[in-house]
DNA sequence: TCTACGTATGCACAGAGTTGCATATCCCGA
DNA sequence: TCGGGATATGCAACTCTGTGCATACGTAGA
């Protein structure tokens, strides 16, 4: 659905090549929305189509030719109005929640070896966003520049959903124990 | 993904037909899963076809015949069997991190704007699911049947989440009003 | 020397989800 | 009486997302 829009938005930020994109949605994005090069890639090539961004191919030496793509006018106008749109509702899709609905048929027992194993992701991401706002982040927030304050606070909301997730778990684990 | 386990996880805790499967997503997993009616009657389609679950087709006076579909044997096995697999993690996309990634090109304004739309709109469902809490789970949980712990759960990281989504939002405003 | 990884792009297919339309009946309120 | 909502199912077209495969070169380490 919006796929389209951050790539725009990145894009709109410097130019870059689907490459960099894709790596950029890996490292700063991951947690909010994830992507395959396969995506960017044929996003890209339909933006270009639709006039919202356009490229320049660019030859290197040791590499293969890359295309480096900038936003036009009229994509930073699409951005625009998308932006003041009625904010979409964020979507969900849990299939450890099914594993609960449907515990009855299974077992409690796989249920408790299942939370156990998704906790260990969870507590993995929350470890390396807390790693990511140590190091990039560690300054006090009103001294940072606007830009990176933004940023700062998308981290923060994965932070805050993992510690959420992390919390919800222990109280879950309980009454499995019980 | 797994709205093919949903639907099995369903159907495996009782006979039911599309519409009420349907209905059953909207009301008590809405907050980890959605599905609209065309994806169930389709899925069930494609289910009916691999012999997971198989249908009886019932007259009723005064509405359309109705297909109750039962689970198979086939269909429980498969349903272990992914089941125990270890789980997926749970995608999420959220469209109003991708604006906050790129207030920089449109404006602090119109952010704060979207900011107070989507607040809106987690209070409404914080407000929607403690409301289900308090009508139907108001007992004390070790008093529960087993079944209804397992919803109760599910219906828990749904108020979790949203608390957390707001206490995110406070944070958000007062660095956005700095 | 061989393997793996990083850089860089892309096609083809499969699977999942959305939107619009169509059908048919009953009941309730305006 | 007329419209709208609940019940109940489904087709067709479309978009969006994900997986597997393919290409091509350089560098670093075993």
């Amino acid at each position: 659905m919006s796929l389209k829009h951050l790539i725009l938005a990145v894009v709109g930020a410097r130019p870059s090549t689907g490459y960099e994109i894709t790596k950029e949605f890996d490292e700063v994005a991951g947690f909010y929305w994830r992507a395959t090069h396969q995506q960017v890639y044929r996003e890209l090539a339909t933006l270009a189509e639709a006039g919202l961004v356009r490229f320049k191919e660019v030859a290197q030496q040791g590499k293969p030719d890359k295309k480096v793509y900038t936003i036009t006018a009229k994509g930073r106008r699409a951005f625009a109005d998308w932006f003041r749109e009625p904010p979409e509702a964020p979507r969900h899709a849990d299939p450890l929640m099914i594993k609960f609905f449907a515990a009855e048929l299974v077992g409690i027992e796989d249920l408790r070896a299942q939370l156990a194993l998704a906790r260990e992701h969870h507590a993995a991401l929350l470890a390396t966003y807390e790693a990511i706002a140590a190091q990039h982040y560690a300054e006090p927030v009103d001294t940072m520049p606007r830009w990176k304050k933004m940023i700062y606070l998308t981290l923060r909301l994965g932070i805050t959903r993992e510690r959420a997730w992390l919390s919800w778990a222990d109280e879950s684990e309980r009454v499995l124990r019980a």
